[in-house]
DNA sequence: GCGACAG
DNA sequence: ATCTTGTCGC
């Protein structure tokens, strides 16, 4: 798969920052969501004092969330960890590994965030706007937001909210088990986007997609050299 | 200035 | 994200 928008992935901080002001203005809230059969779960695994990652992106058969399909490839840190800024140091090698799938899924879910994020550009706005594709981020952590704890029944969720704005949703996957952060990425809903994890985490905290991901770059990363 | 801060 | 062991529980 390609990216259907273009942009330059060598940038300053500020310069980043723009840009993100700039592509928030394209992310679509609503739902463009047709008939899934693909979904594609995306992750990134590092190593501490080494300047290599590894990206993986699984694509599970979204009836029975069978894998169907799964690419791995390794890169060079290009870009420093700066909360706001995540999709520039993730990015770069996850599109490595678009260039390689050959399933083309119809919806995204990213470890992270999509809108609930400083410039209502996370990682999963930036990727689903890249590559034009609805896209969900599920965070396992908050980036940004207020909230109060979700009711402890598996599908509670409760509104986040940033300066009086819902960016996204807390919601309870697991009864008793922490809660997950949910918020738009791009060309979905919010209650959409909760449904579809809430699916996507019959029996775990996180969803099937993020674990099968998960799994696979870290076996990944200790196949390198660990 | 101080604390917060996706992975 | 990663550094890290055992341990409690289904």
């Amino acid at each position: 798969m390609q990216p259907v928008i273009h942009h330059p992935w060598t940038l300053t901080e500020q310069e980043a920052i723009s840009l993100q002001k700039q592509l928030a203005l394209q992310v679509k809230t609503e739902d463009q969501v047709k008939e899934v059969q693909h979904i594609a779960g995306v992750d990134v695994a590092y190593h501490v004092a080494e300047d290599v990652l590894v990206a993986g992106i699984v694509v599970l058969d979204a009836a029975s969330l069978q894998v169907v399909e799964s690419v791995v490839v390794s890169d060079s840190v290009a870009f420093p960890y700066i909360p706001g800024l995540f999709s520039f140091r993730e990015l770069p090698p996850l599109m490595k590994a678009f260039e390689k799938l050959q399933t083309v899924p119809q919806l995204i879910v990213c470890d992270g965030q999509g809108i609930a994020h400083p410039r209502r550009f996370g990682l999963a706005s930036h990727v689903g706007l890249l590559y034009d594709i609805p896209a969900i981020g599920c965070g396992k952590t908050r980036l940004l937001g207020e909230y109060a704890q979700p009711d402890s029944h598996r599908g509670a969720c409760s509104p986040l909210l940033d300066e009086g704005e819902i960016v996204g949703a807390v919601l309870r996957t697991q009864a008793d088990t922490k809660p997950v952060f949910v918020s738009v990425g791009h060309g979905i809903s919010l209650p959409t986007a909760c449904e579809w994890i809430t699916r996507l985490a019959p029996k775990y905290r996180l969803p099937e997609t993020t674990r099968q991901v998960d799994q696979l770059v870290n076996k990944a990363l200790a196949g390198l050299g660990n």
